[in-house]
DNA sequence: CGGAATCCTCTTCGATACTG
DNA sequence: CAGTATCGAAGAGGATTCCG
């Protein structure tokens, strides 16, 4: 129990693997990204992890400080897991890894998990900030039942979980064929004609979310 | 063999992880950062890792692309391991997870390992280029029997093994004193008198290196 | 001598079954 | 639904041996 294994290294990249650099724990603060989650929305979207497995490095990561748990207020009162102050600190390692990981996808596509989740998580890796002078709007995306919104604004960006107020487009796909138009792989107009894309409002806008969000 | 544990996941993280996300494969990265390394001399800056082990990360990592074996020519002969560019790559991964580590630099380390090179990479990790504004000069390390450099120029720094051409200072002490005050625990006038640093040249250009690297 | 291969033990992982 | 218990499989760690 006690013997967590540890480098045993006075050196902060050491350090900081010995609370992070475990299997799973990383993508779990992916997840975590976006807003709370629960047990199961976790469990959903890290296929092949074992629910002893995730719940042990919950534990872990809410006893280092990078996570909390948090009970909503009756009626409800499910449990949920969100990032604390220090846990977001660790958006440049996610950002730094994820953007070296870019021209890994792209491969054997086929035997590969998609979700829609991974896709939010995408959109911020290739969020480019010196695209945006002057754009100040939101996209909302809807893939398969699940719905996230990316609110652009001076040089950052913000994405949450849910439908968003009042976007300059809401489009509909799933999650490889979102992937496949990232990546130039489908032309956008194709996609639309054969029902692959649902598409309502701003066409200019999606022109301009296509400079923001670039692989 | 083929099966190397994969999460199998359409994202440019877990894709990244599966090639660098293993036990060790970061740090070997980062002793391959000042430089050109020997098996023998990865190996002694990792302890608790298999010789076993190693071979099968460094074989992963050139099969890879991410590090080259080079054999430098006879007489020497040896077999050396170095970054590619796509290794090179990493750096901002190194960075982003070293600096969110340095707050736990500092708990109980008593028994943790000490070595020359861990300072090393963590002067990088430290590094400050806004507070480099005109300031170009070198400063030579020596960590025991271990001796590296860091050239400061325009912003940016390079930190390598051996000794410098013409530093603006040369200093030796062990790693832990010198830890000790680059945490600020150990004052240097106080380490001087005590015989734990030797120090020679521009006592200016000390004072600059703390502003510079600093925790 | 460097470093790859072998063995053995221990820990961690992954999948499933089980419980409050 | 949120975890705990369990167990076979894979990986890690240490020592030793083999090969160039």
């Amino acid at each position: 129990m006690r013997s967590s294994r540890s480098y045993r290294q006075a050196c902060s990249l050491a350090l900081a693997l010995d609370l992070v650099g475990e299997r799973w724990t990383l993508l779990i603060i992916r997840q975590l990204w976006t807003g709370p989650k629960r047990f199961k929305n976790l469990l959903a979207d890290l296929p092949g992890m074992g629910t002893n497995l995730l719940a042990a490095r919950l534990k872990k990561l809410e006893r280092e400080g990078i996570i909390q748990r948090r009970s909503l207020p009756p009626p409800a009162g499910v449990r949920t897991y969100e990032l604390t102050e220090r846990g977001l600190g660790l958006e440049a390692v996610i950002l730094a890894l994820g953007k070296w990981g870019l021209p890994l996808l792209g491969g054997r596509s086929q035997q590969y998990a998609y979700r829609p989740s991974y896709v939010a998580a995408g959109m911020r890796v290739t969020f480019r900030p010196e695209a945006t002078r002057g754009v100040r709007e939101t996209y909302e995306y809807a893939i398969g039942d699940e719905v996230f919104h990316v609110r652009v604004h001076g040089g950052g960006c913000d994405i949450r979980q849910g439908p968003a107020e009042h976007p300059a487009f809401r489009l509909k796909a799933d999650a490889k064929t979102l992937l496949a138009l990232a990546k130039g792989e489908l032309r956008f107009d194709r996609a639309l004609s054969a029902g692959q894309v649902e598409f309502k409002g701003d066409r200019k806008a999606l022109g301009r979310s296509h400079a923001i969000f670039q692989l």
